[in-house]
DNA sequence: TTTCGTTATATTCACTTGTGCATAACGCTT
DNA sequence: AAGCGTTATGCACAAGTGAATATAACGAAA
């Protein structure tokens, strides 16, 4: 019996979801592409979705994590700011960390799935 | 700011979902009442829920983790067997170690919510 | 054989979530 | 002033999820 263990996790304020795993990829992706509509390409995330999620983000936060330019050249944009890259690398290592807690918590008990 | 780190975690078999939160509380439930229904009323999950739950987590272990009965004294039944009572135990302990960790990983990063 | 409380199962409804499509608003460039 | 690609927003639809309700099936005890 192979039996893996998953998790998901994410940043609460005021008991409003903060940041998610859809955040993270998109935020990698704004910073790779420079606009939400790529973004949302990249991500496979609908663009309805993609402004949701980016919008929540920088409403619940202090300082801003995305720039938003609606029209000038090239139609606008969007940059991840200096912030919202400390708070991607944040995420991300607490991510790898969790999982790889768990997987440690699953080897030490073999034999509990036979 | 005030921000909170959430997680959930479960246990997959073959891409199917076999324990989590709500299997846990039942377990326990189960343990303390002696059946499905009583176990329903006492988490405030319902009975549908609760019996499909139940059945999940049997049928994706090798070994049984709770005993049904139908019909018979009393109607029926049910009961944590000591595999289950096993996993029980693991799983809880999971949970507890991996919310541990998450806020440590929150308190080590101050300063990043002002 | 009847009774009992339980397990087992189908059906319907409401709610949530995400997609897809359409369209407006924007502001720099030409 | 016109054009462009982007952000911003509304609306209808589908899919998944769980609650509520009703009812059948079960098997030991009386």
């Amino acid at each position: 019996m192979e039996v893996q263990i998953r998790n998901r996790v994410w940043l609460e304020t005021e008991g409003s979801k903060f940041m998610g795993k859809g955040h993270l990829q998109l935020l990698k992706a704004i910073e790779k592409t420079g606009s939400l509509s790529k973004a949302s390409k990249e991500t496979g995330i609908s663009y309805r979705k993609t402004w949701r999620l980016i919008n929540q983000i920088n409403s619940l936060s202090n300082n801003e994590v995305v720039h938003l330019q609606k029209g000038g050249v090239g139609g606008g944009g969007a940059t991840v700011t200096d912030y919202g890259k400390k708070l991607l690398s944040f995420f991300e290592n607490v991510l790898l960390e969790s999982q790889r807690v768990l997987d440690t918590q699953l080897k030490e008990h073999p034999g509990l799935w036979d």
